[in-house]
DNA sequence: CTGAAAGCGCTAACAT
DNA sequence: ATGTTAGCGCTTTCAG
């Protein structure tokens, strides 16, 4: 399989030239006579050479090319939510531009997975980072690997310097005004007339469960998606009934969060998921119930998803730039990486009215 | 950022002993005193040394701890599928493992991408691989990569000696048993009494099309999978009355097509979609022109995904592992990279009825 | 159990 | 325009 194949240095030697040379006919960084370089891509060819070896020129370059995304929970869950998948879609856009690689880690929550502490990469982007004392946060930042945050948080200004920030190491966050996109999204249900509201939730945190959420819980801790999302509820001057806290945002789980709320005597009339997919659980759920959406119920969702399966109905929600999102966290690696700095990045949201909300009954 | 970060040997210097043994001290491959291992860390400890550099590791070891995972399409509609996330998640299991890492590479129809030509790795898993002159198999197999396909082919035993085989580089192949699993399905609509039949079809090729097929296509070009299944349906001795390529397993796809042949006067009694997410978007088109199944169509699919939203309907299908044929990808994979030698593997797949298949009226 | 030496394959000053 | 030289950071024989 191996016997020893061609290096530059054979190549070199067959054109009978030097190894240098022999490198510049392939970089082209640097002057060359065509003739040459013609000479050493023949002896190159004969030779059946593939081409400089990676793994030389990374240790030379001191870079892998290659940027780490870190998922915070199995790709099975990450990946079934389109949320994740667009956002990677755009990432992978902007990296390939630079033909950097895109390596997939996925971390199950509280552990450090290997690839964090011993993969080579040149950047980490991290999602659904949890705080400032996230394990992932603080390995990579040890090993001096710049990281892009998306949709978290390396640190509030109260704690001064941030884990990565403290150590030297560069980073970016990216993400989006959740905080006030629900907030406008409340205050249109509030200007429909209602006054009464269920909130099916996001994750607080890694301990995901279904059900009424633990009071006991640290409320300034957990993924902070939700928690802004929810502070945007309460912007709006909105306290919900009833919050139901899902394991995932997966459409069946905002179904039995749906079938939940609205089996209660004298339910809430208006439903506000905190994403899509579990919006359309709760439409489904309503669908199942025997109500109809929004004469009986108006529901609510987050994220802007396209979901051609939910027809006649289309979700009231609020639209992100999920692509953008990935695009944007691309650029702001390969910013880190060439050692530019990069400002912190919150894109807006838009309300999108749907069909599935209307004024109560 | 990178004041020259600390090496072995800076580490070695501080603890007063060579770099040979303070490489033992990390790396635990061979004998060495508790004492001075202690030492070592010691001093890695005060210089903050963050562990080898994997790049120097990956070029003396001659092995990147890196799998390619080369998709066929955008990420966003690839990942748009549970087929592949599913087949990634179980690859992602049986790689994490091994500490192997995987490097998305998305491949755009007809295109070789950087990272297939340039990226360090020691193995590829390859999906849907369109036959033998696929140039990223090609391209690969120069470069001296081994490689895993899965749903594809590396040649047949027609051919001879596969590109890849011929060039010298070890492979594996790891695909479901479609063919016998559509048959057996069309065999139970036929037992049902069905006699006429629509068929909604994977794409056949790259270039990607709404409608019925080109009748002037190669017919042995084209992605496998689709043509595996399309062959199975012979098997049973059925020949649609027509057959709809959709561009990609989309629940949109499934939608448009079985509007198209729902529509017509006097449509089949039976649509049997190739995936299931096709067949879900039949389903939904039905349901529009207020047909009901399985009462006035029967539909069935092919994957055996969960679909909660479709409830009340449940698919009727045919199962494949699809976490376990990622698994089996992976173990290949690693095989491969210890040079070992890996058989090909076929899945057996199973019939799964749903409630969307009944006797015609 | 530890150290010295060699070299993985390549690139980039620098000198010619 | 080409060659010479010096490593990038690490692991691994091979002696001691």
């Amino acid at each position: 399989m191996n016997p020893s194949r061609p290096t530059l240095a054979d190549v070199a030697r067959r054109a009978g030239v030097s190894v240098s040379t022999a490198s510049l006919a392939f970089s082209g960084a640097g002057p060359i006579a065509a003739t040459t370089r013609d000479r050493v891509l023949a002896a190159a060819a004969e030779l059946a050479y593939p081409g400089p070896n990676p793994l030389g020129q990374q240790l030379r370059r001191g870079r892998s090319g290659i940027v780490g995304v870190v998922f915070g929970d199995r790709l099975r869950r990450s990946f079934r939510d389109p949320v994740s998948i667009q956002m990677l879609d755009g990432l992978a856009q902007t990296l390939g531009v630079h033909d950097v690689g895109i390596l997939l880690i996925p971390s199950e929550a509280g552990e450090v997975p290997a690839l964090v502490a011993h993969a080579a990469m040149d950047a980490a982007v991290v999602l659904l980072c949890n705080g400032p004392d996230d394990e992932v946060v603080a390995t990579l930042a040890r090993r001096g690997i710049r990281m892009v945050v998306i949709e978290g948080d390396l640190g509030g200004p109260e704690e001064g310097a941030s884990v990565a920030g403290s150590a030297g190491i560069a980073t970016a966050s990216v993400r989006i005004d959740d905080r006030r996109g629900t907030e406008r999204l409340v205050r249109e249900l509030c200007a429909l007339g209602h006054e009464r509201f269920g909130v099916v939730s996001l994750p607080f945190g890694h301990d995901r469960r279904l059900g009424e959420p633990d009071p006991t819980r640290d409320p300034r801790s957990g993924y902070l998606p939700t928690r802004r999302r929810l502070a945007g509820i309460a912007d709006a001057g909105v306290a919900p009934e009833i919050v139901i806290e899902t394991p995932a945002s997966l459409v069946e789980h905002g179904r039995s969060a749906g079938i939940e709320i609205l089996s209660r005597p004298n339910p809430p009339t208006a439903i506000v998921a905190l994403s899509d997919l579990l919006a359309s659980g709760v439409v489904l759920a309503a669908r199942e119930l025997g109500l109809r959406v929004p004469d009986d119920v108006s529901v609510a969702g987050f994220d802007g998803l396209d979901l051609p399966w939910l027809a006649p109905d289309v979700l009231t929600t609020v639209r992100q730039p999920l692509a953008e999102k990935g695009r944007q966290a691309g650029q702001a690696a390969i910013a880190l990486i060439e050692g530019r700095t990069v400002p912190d990045v919150v894109l807006p949201v838009e309300y999108q009215p749907g069909t599935t909300t209307a004024p109560p009954r």
